[in-house]
DNA sequence: AGCACGCTGCTAAAGAACTAGCATCCTCGA
DNA sequence: TCGAGGATGCTAGTTCTTTAGCAGCGTGCT
């Protein structure tokens, strides 16, 4: 069985993940940067070779410098993500947790966004009959 | 200013939490039978005792025993982690969130729940009017 | 009442995470 | 070409997390 990786990491290896699916790609100095309760360069980078021969990140050669990737993509890791929180948090419902989505005060849709989240769920009737 | 819970954790002590909210309330016991790669009875037990120490979970006594729940109401933790989600995953797009949420695997909807999505969009329709 | 079982309180120690600083190397600009 | 700035490689030490085990107490059963 697949294990669950953030239920593997440390907090600062959450942390610096979590900077680093926000950023794309990020240099040691941007998650740094972006750290709320930055701790020393030091401290992030020896993180960072460490979260590298875990297998949770690879970098890329920049000039002098590393950039920084996460080996799980963006998607795989959306849906992962995605999954577990619907488990812990809505008790499997994947509708409970689209409700608490769309009645959440910093979601503030447009117009257009709405008829686009109907097109989905009409398309998704279709499919389902 | 409040801290981010889920930001301030430990790897063991976060996927107790977990537990907890996915059960509601519990037992070390029960805590112990859900985790994934269960430590010792004692090893959790004491994570338990700092967790209450920490003002994260409360105990409630139930004759002999202690039964443990979160101090921040579901609700609010519902929340809390949709929105670091998003804010990570998504580009702070909530939309993005529930396309995905849509199309996940693992969501199978009913006739009837879709049909309580579209009328929770409509009504955010009507609402942003 | 007596007994077995399960749960808590506590202490202590191994292990992993986290931090700092120095030496070295590469890159870019003067 | 030469120097400055910045980034990495490493080593070592501290702190916090995570673990186990023993002793005592309450609960429920016989």
């Amino acid at each position: 069985m697949a294990k669950d990786p953030t239920t593997d990491l440390s907090r600062r290896e959450r942390q610096i993940l979590d900077v680093i699916y926000r950023l794309g790609r990020a240099t040691v100095a941007e998650v740094v940067a972006d750290l709320p309760d930055a701790p020393s360069y030091s401290a992030v980078r020896a993180l960072m070779g460490i979260m590298e021969e875990k297998g949770q990140l690879t970098h890329e050669q920049d000039g002098a410098r590393y950039i920084y990737l996460p080996t799980v993509s963006r998607e795989k890791a959306r849906k992962g993500v995605l999954k577990s929180v619907v488990q812990t948090f809505f008790d499997g419902s994947s509708r409970q947790a689209i409700a608490a989505l769309l009645e959440l005060p910093e979601s503030k849709f447009s117009r257009e966004e709405l008829d686009a989240l109907s097109a989905l769920i009409e398309k998704a009737k279709k499919e389902g009959r």
